[in-house]
DNA sequence: AACTTCCAGTTTCGAATCAAAACCAGTTGT
DNA sequence: ACAACTGGTTTTGATTCGAAACTGGAAGTT
């Protein structure tokens, strides 16, 4: 294992428990994807997910509250609420995925039933992936925890470079995918 | 937005609900972080984490009982007992940098001190993303869910077929990654 | 206008969970 | 033999959760 090595008594700075302060707290990652399923209002997500009324009216409350979903009352019928998603809220999208597909491999395995797929060639997406900054899928022996003036000095003492990210959308030419190792 | 959209009353049929049974407790992914960062004994979760004593043996109870991490006697001090991640826990890693670079993102940002790089050349890793079938990085508009049967299935009526997906430690040739408009 | 239903909550109260501290039982070191 | 260490369990009080009842404004119906 790359047995990762953190200097410890420093735990709390990093953005873990920054995430669970609102996520760790039950139900909020199941209102989360009602929310990426379509699910707006208070009486969806209610009979969708089988909460208590007061428990879900205090994690709204408090997704709201932390940005991740933005309340506005609906514009035709006054009684209603809308909850959407924000852009802090959708960028949750890939814990969720990676979550959801670590309890699919190891549920017990019920086969999902409306499969998750690319919307381009309706194909089903692949795991959520660590990638180096270079596009290549890393492993758990691939990292390294390293002090920020550390960054980009090899063992050897000879200095790399960080190339482009690949952007989103951008299309990997298979062909040149060189197996390593 | 890509419009998700999912046959409700069976959201309760995704891996989600059984990935929170034991993750979606308070202190299960400090925990796995912990164990992540070479923390192996109670004494030291206990110290580390500031989690009350009867809460740490539970959730650890409840870890190993998850099959996440695995409890065996230490074979040179039979006081001490071993608590080590599974594959099934290291299986979590996406889920947890997913979780970590979002709180990082939006937490107010204290920038991580030991910052997470890359063995091979000790550069920062990119973002925890999800690939499609060909390892073109997905964003939440590329996704869709559709009926098992309609898997592969272009709104055109052709028919997609499969690639290989880049595997853990394929090297992608950036030079061939082609920006899609 | 009167009545009913709908929506999004709040309140109340018993049950489960969490946290702090004390206690317990095998090792181990001396 | 004895103190200290390790990994717990027990006890007790505070917090959170859940089910059900209640509230109050907005729509729909007659």
């Amino acid at each position: 294992m790359g047995d990762i090595r953190e200097p410890l008594r420093e735990l709390t700075e990093c953005g873990l428990p920054q995430a669970l302060e609102v996520m760790g707290e039950r139900w909020s990652f199941m209102i989360l994807r009602a929310s990426f399923n379509g699910l707006h209002h208070f009486e969806e997500f209610l009979s969708e997910l089988g909460i208590a009324r007061n428990i879900l009216s205090n994690r709204l409350a408090k997704l709201v509250e932390h940005g991740i979903l933005k309340r506005e009352p609906c514009a035709d019928d006054r009684r209603k609420i809308e909850y959407r998603l924000t852009e802090k809220g959708s960028d949750l999208l890939p814990a969720m995925l990676a979550l959801r597909q670590w309890g699919q491999k190891y549920g017990g395995g019920a086969p999902e039933n409306p499969v998750l797929v690319d919307e381009r060639d309706r194909l089903p997406i692949g795991p959520v992936s660590i990638l180096a900054h270079d596009g290549r899928i890393l492993t758990l022996k691939d990292l390294w925890f390293v002090r920020p003036d550390k960054i980009g000095l090899r063992p050897d003492g000879t200095e790399a470079k960080a190339g482009a990210v690949p952007a989103i959308g951008d299309v990997i030419d298979l062909g040149s995918v060189k197996k390593t190792g």
